[in-house]
DNA sequence: GCATTATTTAACTACTTGATTAATTAACCG
DNA sequence: CGGTTAATTAATCAAGTAGTTAAATAATGC
């Protein structure tokens, strides 16, 4: 799998809510399947399956435990989201920049003597 | 639509290389579908119907100028996942810091004197 | 060994996505 | 006006996604 299919598969596996939930129950720790669905008005095959799907994309590992499955997250795919969006940054600062000269020049107009 | 709808929308439009490839030519400037179309192996339909998620999504905006669609990339739901990567930051810096220190306390024990 | 708990697999359904070709709409230009 | 260029819509198809219930697998613990 290259670059550009991981990036495929971390997006498609975060464009979904409750793989995001997921996640952000994962962010405060490992847990078992059945924790992680808990939350979930869904079956728990639905719930597996998000999980198949976040770790298909690298977002999460498994270990067995016993009888549990305890799933961990793994930062490295949100590392590769990060730094994409980043080649974007100096746009949207280039816009906002743009947008506060234009308005101190809307205020210099305004301040200009007889006006 | 809500805010876990908005990035339900764009992680689902970022997860297509040919829509990234189409905002990382539009971070270039605002171009014609025409213009956008033509480095892929693809019917025209098909890169239209790519602008269109592109534009549901928000990451882009169209204006009509004489026969041509203009497309101009909109950075907003850009930093909206941008944002949501950071809620994990502190986790891959933490684990980060805990492998370093791991790796300064090897080589510490190594340079033990008698061992 | 057997009941229990944890989780996955299987089979199925409804819906969405990504692509195609053919037809249509819209605006320009000579 | 009529031809050309730009882009979308329509119709169709194959494949993928998200969910369900029912059955199967796996490990625990009396």
């Amino acid at each position: 799998m290259n670059e550009s299919d991981q990036l495929d598969a971390a997006f498609a596996a975060l464009a979904h809510p409750a793989r995001r939930a997921i996640l952000a129950h994962l962010a405060r720790g490992t847990a078992s399947v059945n924790a992680l669905a808990e939350p979930f008005d869904m079956s728990l095959p639905a719930v597996s399956k998000h999980i198949r799907v976040l770790e298909n994309a690298g977002l999460i590992t498994r270990e067995r435990d016993a009888q549990f499955r305890l799933c961990t997250l793994e930062t490295k795919p949100i590392q590769n989201i990060s730094s994409w969006t980043e080649q974007y940054r100096h746009i949207w600062d280039a816009r906002f920049d743009a947008m506060g000269k234009l308005l101190n020049d809307i205020k210099e107009s305004n301040d200009e003597p007889g006006h």
